[in-house]
DNA sequence: CATCATTTTTGACTGCAGTCAGTTTATGCG
DNA sequence: CGCATAAACTGACTGCAGTCAAAAATGATG
């Protein structure tokens, strides 16, 4: 095991001063921290089947008990990993879209790009989307609904967009939208389609679920 | 796989009972049976998550590895036990629709009734959608997308019934419905909102899918 | 500093899904 | 039959996620 040794090390010489926050949880944060990184690099490096907590725990310099103190379970691993960048994703995507475009266009740009990130790495997403189907600890339902609620509230506003004088549904339409998203990343993700087949899809259910709102003008 | 079936050859005159389908392969289907019928029990009386295979392989009067020949894994089971039994409860859902009735009411009763049957095991469900989602054995696809073909057959059909002149994009609207489904689906059982709730969404939602083509007439 | 209370960490341990080398059973053929 | 070969079966075994009783660290008090 080269997890042995080295736990103390910084003990020397050791600063007392800048406790404002308390010392316990600064020390708790940057464990946080150290966990997630290690988490990440190990999972991007050889995906997540072939990971194992005990390497994790190891490459964060903690025991396997200290580990599952931080994450409910592996797959809580994954969700920690990749909650936060995947928020910062949606808003960036939702920050860097086209100004002229008719909305439809705008959500099949979302989504589009929201399948790019899928696609840099198939098998963790799988095991991603599994979780936000179900999740398996219930503390991650709160987190998972903050991501929901980033992704919802942009597509509404794109929605309400299109159609100036009755926004009473955008929610909805917008809620809708996103559906047929997500069951067509589940199509291909799942196996059943390729990604190509599955865009294509999309567009046309979009262009169908839009148009009454396009025509209406 | 069971590609190498009806190699004995009737012609010979030794057993005198009736070997038409050869023997090794009734046993092969009486043993599946037995596996399914002691998964079955077992899951439905103490859970997925309390139910070991140990357990379903005592039951079913074989060896732990011999089940393993028959299912790819746990989840694969579950997947085997229940697929035939929603196939023909989806099947009776479809032969019982009300004659007078819009395309829309009739897409509510389907899914109404759906979710009446995922209902009455949650925990059960939530793992079978977790594997409808994501299949972890590649071998599973198929009969995944024989129970998905038996639904978009039907919801065709209604969603045709309502569209008379142009039924090119039947299909589609048939598959956008499945879609917003599967969503209120994922979200109830994920534990986003409850059944009732989710239920209410999906009205609204599919009153606006087809609300373009009820004002066509 | 000594003592105690509380929080945090730990790694040996448990239980289970899934495997595999070895065994048994079915089938084909002279 | 008897032998050979292939298929089916088996349960002891492996590896890993997750637990828990004990230990270490931290903080408070006199």
């Amino acid at each position: 095991m080269a997890g042995t040794a080295v736990r103390k090390s910084e003990a020397g010489s050791e600063t007392p001063a800048d406790t404002a926050p308390g010392r316990r949880e600064r020390n708790k944060l940057q464990k946080r921290q150290r966990i997630v990184m290690a988490a990440r690099e190990l999972f991007q490096r050889q995906g997540f089947a072939d990971t194992t907590t005990q390497q994790i725990a190891a490459a964060a310099d903690i025991g396997t008990g200290t580990l599952f103190l931080y994450a409910k379970s592996k797959e809580d691993l994954l969700v920690m990993v990749f909650k936060d960048e995947m928020l910062a994703t949606v808003r960036a995507i939702y920050a860097s879209l086209p100004e002229a475009a008719t909305p439809a266009e705008k959500l099949m740009s979302v989504f589009g790009q929201m399948a790019d990130y899928h696609a840099r790495d198939a098998e963790l997403s799988r095991v991603l989307l599994r979780e936000l189907v179900t999740p398996s600890s219930s503390e991650r339902i709160g987190e998972i609904s903050e991501l929901m609620d980033a992704i919802f509230g942009g597509l509404t506003g794109i929605v309400a967009s299109g159609m100036p004088d009755e926004g009473g549904n955008a929610a909805l339409i917008a809620r809708s939208a996103f559906a047929l998203y997500y069951f067509q990343l589940i199509s291909w993700l799942g196996g059943a389609f390729d990604r190509t087949r599955c865009m294509h899809l999309l567009r046309d259910q979009l262009a169908h679920l839009m148009s009454r709102e396009a025509s209406h003008d």
